[in-house]
DNA sequence: TCTAATGTGTGAAATAAATCACAGATGTAA
DNA sequence: TTACATCTGTGATTTATTTCACACATTAGA
């Protein structure tokens, strides 16, 4: 499959849409009430499935329940892979036991900090390791995607310690630009950077 | 000024580069080097700073501190808007301290929560207050930005509270797809979908 | 004061993405 | 059972974005 950033994203955000309408019962969906939800256009979204060889029913739309199984099938989000937090500060713990990320393609087995200190006062379900045992665990248990909440500063080294372990995907909350090899997955979360692309917006739309 | 979103996204981060470069005590910065921060091309770099009619020094670059300043006046990041923050539980209270925040064109100025118990029990420097507040304070304090940390099910009510109370933008922490009228900013923050974008590009790319 | 090296600036070309348009298909209501 | 309304599926078209290519500085070094 070769499919654009913005096809992927928009059916990851059509799977979380469909989630919701199984939780409310809903049976059929068309690609119209499937765009309002996403904010684009129903023509999008019949392309997107379109490309990914999936097809609904004239007149009524497409099975929520056979739509979301054979995403989940596609994108193998059933396949549970395995992440793990380094940074195990507020963010880092909030996220930690964040549970609802278990239902969408990753499990977090485990968290790094270098503050024993830190790791030693921490309360929670997962496992949590200072810095030294980060190549350990990753290879050892085969963990595919890092998760780094650490201060800006670090964060580059961190990610650089991530790759030298294995790493094959990486999520940056810190407001750090990292660099990465391009075989790494990499997922920029700036939250400041978002702040930013609203203050912009906020200029060229008003 | 009609900037496409990934043009504006870039400039974004490029000014989040060109912050930590003045820190480092950088003077130049070249659009290569910018392009490999941002995971892009040099000739995309030049042809964002080209659309905001901005220009670098032959065989030096751009200067850092010139460019910034000059970027910070044109996204008008130093006028600092006021945001608030709605559902005070582990995710709202990490992001209610963020201090980083403030340089970013937006300053935090209350949080709100339904639980009288949970308003009562926080320990923040920033007001907070109840939901029945919430109309009152956005006016009266001209409030621009809502940022949603509640949980999904009441994500759509909570957008609405907001967008009747007069906001003008919504940065959405839930998983919930929310619908907000077309002159609304909205942003979606949304971790879990972040999960399933980068479980997605593991199977496409590898 | 040359010369070579390096990095910008920007129309033009290429590529990618979104939108359109309309032919099916099928449910619905009379 | 007929006519109509509605929603999909997808080539064709349009629009948007990225990439290219190269003229044009300017600096550094010989
Ligand atoms: N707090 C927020 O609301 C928020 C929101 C968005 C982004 N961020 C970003 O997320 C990151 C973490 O924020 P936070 O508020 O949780 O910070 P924090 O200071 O509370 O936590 C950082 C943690 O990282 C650990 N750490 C530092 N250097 C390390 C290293 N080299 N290796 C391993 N661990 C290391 C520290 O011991 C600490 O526990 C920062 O980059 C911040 O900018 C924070
Ligand atoms: N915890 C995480 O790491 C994390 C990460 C990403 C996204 N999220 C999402 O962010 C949201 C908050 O997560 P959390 O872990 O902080 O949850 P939480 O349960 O700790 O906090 C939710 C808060 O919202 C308040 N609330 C509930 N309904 C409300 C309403 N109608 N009006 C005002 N306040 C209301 C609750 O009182 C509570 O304080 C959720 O949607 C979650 O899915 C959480």
């Amino acid at each position: 499959m070769d499919l654009s950033n913005n096809t992927i994203e928009r059916i990851t955000k059509i799977y979380g849409y469909l989630d919701a309408l199984e939780e409310r019962g809903v049976d059929f969906v068309s690609s119209k009430e499937l765009a309002e939800a996403l904010g684009t256009t129903d023509h999008t979204i019949r392309k997107d499935i379109s490309l990914l060889g999936m097809t609904g029913y004239t007149r009524k739309g497409y099975s929520v329940r056979f739509f979301k199984k054979e995403l989940a099938k596609k994108l193998e989000l059933n396949k549970k892979r395995k992440a793990c937090i380094i940074g195990l500060g507020r963010l880092g713990t909030a996220l930690l036991d964040y549970e609802r990320a278990k239902e969408d393609g990753f499990e977090v087995v485990a968290g790094f900090d270098c503050s024993i200190n830190k790791l030693e006062r921490i309360r929670t379900h997962i496992e949590v390791f200072p810095m030294s045992e980060l190549e350990n665990i990753i290879k050892g248990r085969s963990v595919d995607l890092g998760i780094i909440t650490v201060p800006a500063k670090s964060a580059q080294q961190v990610a650089d310690q991530l790759i030298e372990a294995g790493i094959k995907g990486i999520l940056n909350f810190s407001p750090a630009k990292i660099v990465v090899p391009k075989n790494i997955i990499y997922l920029d979360m700036d939250f400041t950077n978002a702040l930013r692309f609203v203050a912009a917006k906020f200029i060229t739309k008003q």
